[in-house]
DNA sequence: AGAATAGTGTCTGTGAGACAGTATGTA
DNA sequence: TACATACTGTCTCACAGACACTATTCT
């Protein structure tokens, strides 16, 4: 494959797609990251990701999936462009150029397949700093919490982060590690019933005290974003 | 230069830089766009762009900017990535990608120079429709409109559609051209005074009635955001 | 004086934060 | 009954919208 991609012959950049996968597990935020088995940077960790098939692969978000899938067998259930990183010095082979995605999912949707592939992990996002990374993804993944960050501030896209069914205690959670500190219960309840993408269930759920009202995604609806942030 | 990127014979993707340079000119909104010289799509307008040219481009933000040098003598004043469009129908040689920078500037800066380019033209935004435009650079134009219209009503980015010194008038005027409707005089004020990122200066300007107050950006400071959006 | 634009003062509306109070489950 | 968590009611605060009012310049 990578034979393609000679650049001191060719002078063509090196075009690269990786996503920057997300969880919420155990009150934690998690990124997913694959031990690299080839050069460059063999043995480090990095993004889940790789080059494109022209032959397979219809657009560059089919790569992210593509590779996404091979690490967690499933897509992403939110899945956006992220940004695009490039320089001369950021790869050893030479100039090149990485498409990042940014994704969520819910963690009890990987878990199981996750244990079977052994060189994917959840990596704490306050680990990351500790492992050795590969190329510049340690400054990827920064950005990209950053982003996830400011998400959970005006949108609903945290939701993503749930399993399908889900409680106002557990989306409540989900925001306060993500945004690192404590919000208004209340604040979680007014914005479901604004957005208006969310149906109560008729099931409720234990919850250590009164049981919890469950809430799901209305079918086909899309991500709400608000016109005013959660305080900082 | 084209020779590197025969797809047929590397199956690598296509890889172009493409910038949506904005202005605001006589009350409307404007954008940059090309006759093109050359195919796919010759004699048809698009956007200002090219091939990364790994021999004097550190990085692909290098690449937007040379090109639009080309066009405009000039940096434009702000400058952030939009998307990365791909896929294997938007260029008919083939798989291709294409890295989008978003730009804005001061229509002042450019409008002698670009008398002088006779392929580049300031484009009505309404005026897109009606033009023959290359590749899929009508939707990408949409996407950076709308994206335009987020900013301005979150941050103080449209500052850079102005000449170094502008007044309120002049501010709340570009904001109500991108944003399509009109805004509170007062909303305007309170948010420069809030952003704290312009320094007036002493001199006033005439504007048919009482004189102006001039302000500028000061130097060194960043574009600042707000957490609540003017009114849609 | 009258028109035109700049700038101020201040009231209303909306939605987030704070937090007390109520409801309903388990040990 | 004690507690834990879920949910509701409601006050405050910050900031955008609305708009009346004042200020300054030109004709």
């Amino acid at each position: 494959m990578i034979k393609h991609y000679d650049i001191t012959e060719y002078k063509n950049p090196l075009f690269t797609v990786d996503s920057v996968l997300f969880t919420v597990k155990n009150g934690a935020l998690k990124v997913l990251m694959v031990k690299r088995a080839s050069e460059p940077f063999a043995g480090r960790w990095g993004l889940p990701g790789g080059f494109v098939d022209v032959d397979i692969d219809d657009s560059v978000s089919m790569t992210a999936l593509r590779k996404l899938k091979e690490k967690t067998s499933v897509a992403p259930q939110y899945l956006e462009q992220l940004q695009t990183y490039s320089g001369i010095n950021r790869d050893p082979r030479g100039f090149s150029v990485t498409l990042v995605y940014f994704a969520l999912i819910a963690e009890a949707q990987v878990s199981t397949h996750i244990e079977t592939v052994d060189d994917a992990k959840w990596i704490d996002i306050d680990e990351v700093n500790n492992l050795p990374v590969a190329f510049d993804h340690k400054y990827i993944i920064e950005q990209a919490k950053a982003r996830l960050k400011q998400k959970a501030l005006y949108s609903m896209a945290p939701v993503y982060c749930l399993p399908e069914h889900f409680t106002v205690g557990q989306f409540k959670s989900v925001i306060e590690t993500i945004i690192g500190k404590p919000v208004q219960r209340k604040s979680i309840i007014r914005r479901i019933e604004a957005a208006g993408m969310f149906e109560t269930l008729d099931e409720k759920v234990k919850s250590g005290g009164r049981l919890a009202q469950l809430y799901k995604v209305k079918a086909g609806v899309d991500i709400v974003n608000f016109e005013r942030n959660l305080s900082v």
